[in-house]
DNA sequence: ATGGTTGGGAACCAA
């Protein structure tokens, strides 16, 4: 089967409901992945999703802050709850995608921004982001199988990492590598992640190193698309095991220009699973 | 500089 997952951080998913809905029906994933949902559990706007078919929903929100959702069509069996760095703040989930054969293990991660100094002795923001990526790695390689078993490991993560790793993943690599979110520290940590899992950059299949490729424009500017400022700060990752299954990539760039739109647009990956 | 949330103004967070 095709199997569609999108990752989107929606900057309150009340407020934005509506988009939401209409990027639904425009896309129809078959699992959506929100971050940044701003939304107690038991406000949270479940019947927008029901009545557009996505009937499996894992939710962990808070008041005011964080806060990850995945909606899915698909039936998932196995979910999980994850607290991180030894905080309670709604940042990772977990389901099994039941698509038939071994379960496709998705993880929704929304990743500390970081504060606005790089720096972990002065800024806490930035040492719990810098903890966050060392948790992951280690998390991550702690699950990956060994060498001969890897074929069958089909896991997906998704999500709002807050690292834009690459050169061209920035609209300026120079004037960024003192920034939050493209510091040579983050990326390195970043790159630990994805080697302890030997990620696949599932969008970076398509598009080469060398070109331009932002998912996030700040509110700060006048006209996004004119200065195209952008950052790639959300991913999707995929295990080698599903390699040959990848099929297509999307991110919906024209989103930025909705009506009350948030400041990240999603990013959608196809699977022949 | 802009925007969301909380809480009823200003602070915190986002990146």
């Amino acid at each position: 089967m095709s199997l569609t997952v999108a990752t989107w951080n929606i900057n309150s998913v009340r407020l934005r409901i509506a988009n939401v809905e209409r990027f639904l029906k425009l896309r129809k994933p078959d699992v959506l992945c929100l971050q940044e949902t701003k939304c107690p559990d038991d406000l949270f706007p479940h019947l927008a999703f029901e009545a557009l078919g996505y009937r499996h929903r894992l939710v962990q929100g808070m008041k005011s802050y964080n806060g990850v959702a995945i909606l899915s069509k698909v039936p998932f069996t196995a979910t999980s709850i994850h607290h991180r760095c030894g905080k309670e703040d709604c940042r990772h989930i977990e389901a099994a995608l039941d698509t038939g054969g071994d379960p496709i293990l998705l993880d929704n991660l929304y990743i500390p921004a970081g504060g606005d100094i790089p720096d972990p002795e002065t800024n806490g923001k930035f040492a719990h982001k810098l903890d966050f990526y060392r948790e992951m790695a280690r998390w991550y390689a702690d699950r990956r199988p060994r060498p001969q078993a890897r074929r069958g490991l089909r896991r997906i993560a998704v999500g709002d990492l807050n690292v834009a790793p690459l050169e061209h993943d920035v609209w300026s690599h120079k004037q960024l590598l003192k920034i939050v979110s493209h510091t040579p520290v983050e990326v390195d940590l970043f790159g630990r992640m994805m080697a302890a899992m030997d990620w696949i950059d599932v969008p970076r299949r398509f598009v080469p190193e060398g070109e331009k490729l932002y998912s996030w424009w700040s509110y700060r500017n006048n006209d996004w698309r004119k200065s195209n400022r952008g950052r790639r700060l959300d991913h999707i990752l995929a295990t080698p095991a599903l390699s040959g299954a990848i099929r297509s990539h999307h991110i919906d760039v024209d989103l930025r220009d909705w009506k009350l739109a948030s400041d990240h647009v999603p990013v959608l990956a196809t699977f022949d699973v």
